[in-house]
DNA sequence: TTCATAATGTTATATTATAACGTAACCAAA
DNA sequence: TTTGGTTACGTTATAATATAACATTATGAA
């Protein structure tokens, strides 16, 4: 238990709408000091992830927007093309055990993170944490590392004492 | 680097007829012990994924059992319900990045495992590593573990030399 | 043999994701 | 300010992955 950063914001308290903000304020810089276009399709996107703090499934993503916007009928690309976008920023970070995507609450520090997810409750709770070893083991295979995904499924505090 | 166990099989030479035949042999002893019925549909499922030491999508069992048997024309969830047994197991490994399935190359050994894979080849290597700090990480947010994924995309060794 | 259970088989359908192609917005250079 | 290249968006259709629901068959204990 060296070095951690606990961001596990789904399993505390806080002012979710001031968080929300802040993150997106921070979207808006990452994008802009790239010179990349954070469209208004690829905020709003963004901004039903963070108004969620949970994982989302595209579809349900799709079917905001579609009660949002209760004109237009939008389809999956459009989502899929936003989250594509989103993802490779990593702005957001993609649960592969749930087919499921969230945003990421610390954006621009490289993202290797690390997930909890009850399988109770359904929260997520996002670590970062020191994943040297893992990688240098990688390295040391001489494998060189794109991408890492850890997802540990199990039981959060509140759901044990709940249930 | 402190202690580890490298079962990269798929980067190594190995005599597969010879490995694939000791882990079926494991397989049937395992479920021997346990009072479980290793039926021939999913030994048949576990030999085809032995068969290949690489991660295989439930559609391509299916089309391998299908070819295999011209007769019977085989649905969906016969893969699917072998393949969920197989797993309960732990004879066999789910890839969530890739929606595939693996055999396992440690039956019986808690098979929290960790996957190398490469993006170029699509090769898997299986490590088992001291994710000791992780889940103590975990234990330590009071978050009971039922389940990890580590899974790792990059490009292997032998890639990087032929790319 | 009979019954309960577990496993398999079958049909239909749900869920997740992408291919392919056309249109609109953006922006730099003429 | 047009032109043309590029990027993003929109639309239709369909591919790929997975499961619900229910019928049938096999297994094994009483």
């Amino acid at each position: 238990m060296k070095s951690k950063t606990l961001s596990n914001i789904a399993f505390r308290r806080h002012d979710h709408r001031r968080c929300q903000q802040f993150l997106l304020a921070e979207a808006d810089q990452h994008c802009h000091s790239l010179n990349l276009r954070l469209t208004s399709r690829r905020r709003q996107v963004l901004e039903i992830l963070l108004g969620s703090h949970q994982p989302m499934g595209a579809y349900d993503i799709l079917a905001e927007l579609n009660r949002v916007d209760r004109a237009e009928r939008i389809a999956p690309p459009i989502v899929y093309r936003a989250l594509d976008f989103l993802l490779q920023q990593g702005l957001i970070h993609r649960i592969e055990s749930r087919n499921a995507f969230i945003s990421c609450v610390q954006p621009g520090h490289q993202c290797a993170a690390q997930f909890l997810i009850c399988r109770d409750c359904e929260q997520v709770a996002e670590l970062e944490t020191h994943e040297q070893e893992l990688l240098a083991e990688a390295d040391s295979l001489g494998f060189a590392v794109d991408h890492s995904i850890i997802e540990i499924t199990g039981v959060c505090a509140q759901c044990q004492k709940d249930g």
